[in-house]
DNA sequence: ACTATTTTGGTACTTTAGTATGAACCCAGG
DNA sequence: CCTGGGTTCATACTAAAGTACCAAAATAGT
């Protein structure tokens, strides 16, 4: 916030600049037009360019984006996305189990719930169902 | 390809007729140095964003691309390859032998094969390792 | 304090996944 | 022609995953 204020007052104050040096330069005649013009055009051009590489910058880095909003809708509780979130890096129930400090047992449970809630016959499918709802 | 050259044909064009219209302007002083000044700036300004965005948008749409040279790379058949993908899609050995009209018992023996040369534990962990090398 | 949900874990069982090994077939390249 | 890689499939086995059912703590909401 502060960055693009600063950002848009130094741009302000250079457009201002390039007014009065173009309206000098022109005026007194010693600069030939086209220099001038050359370097108004390339100046904005570069502005543009910047403008934009900022705005879709943004837009990119939000594609990879997590959807809170499914995990609430699909009644998720904590300990089975933390448990979805395992399987989809491929972990086995024990790997999980150690990770937690759970039992297999444990991990079983949340497993076989997080496929009822995902509507998924396997952990595999739950990944890939879980990956279409933005939800991992 | 073809695009390309006329876009930079019209451009140049585009500048070409600019730099008359600034001089012809400025020297017959009719109309105020900042209008024109602000005419060059806006149109370069515009062009700046209209380049950006085109190449910015071909590095959007290149971000899900598959790595066709990793799969070389790692020895993968067709049909193993072919497997991966049902794998990943979070169907059953079974479910893929019906696909393909294979006996499950081959589907096993293409995705143990799989699983070494992905160098996975579980086909869990082969849609992880596959989807970090970019080829799924 | 009481209740509902979550979290944990167990047993017993079925199903799916994965390994090991062997074998037959096809097909392109030397 | 024959050899190697790829494909197909089978058997027999072990391991992991998943289901069903139960039950005791822990936690959070009213």
């Amino acid at each position: 916030m502060k960055k693009t204020i600063l950002v848009f007052g130094l741009l302000i104050l250079a457009i201002l600049l390039l007014f009065q040096f173009s309206k000098y330069t022109l005026n007194t005649g010693d600069i030939r037009t086209e220099f001038v013009v050359s370097i108004i055009a390339l100046t904005f051009f570069l502005i543009g360019i910047y403008i934009n590489k900022k705005s879709l910058h943004k837009k990119a880095s939000n594609l990879p984006e997590i959807d809170e909003s499914k995990i609430k809708e699909l009644e998720l509780t904590k300990r089975e996305y933390e448990v979805l979130q395992y399987v989809s890096k491929g972990l086995s129930n024990k790997e999980i189990g150690e990770k937690l400090f759970l039992s297999e047992s444990t991990i079983k449970t949340h497993v076989s719930n997080l496929l009822i809630k995902l509507n998924a016959k396997r952990r595999t499918q739950a990944i890939q169902i879980a990956k279409s709802l933005k939800i991992i």
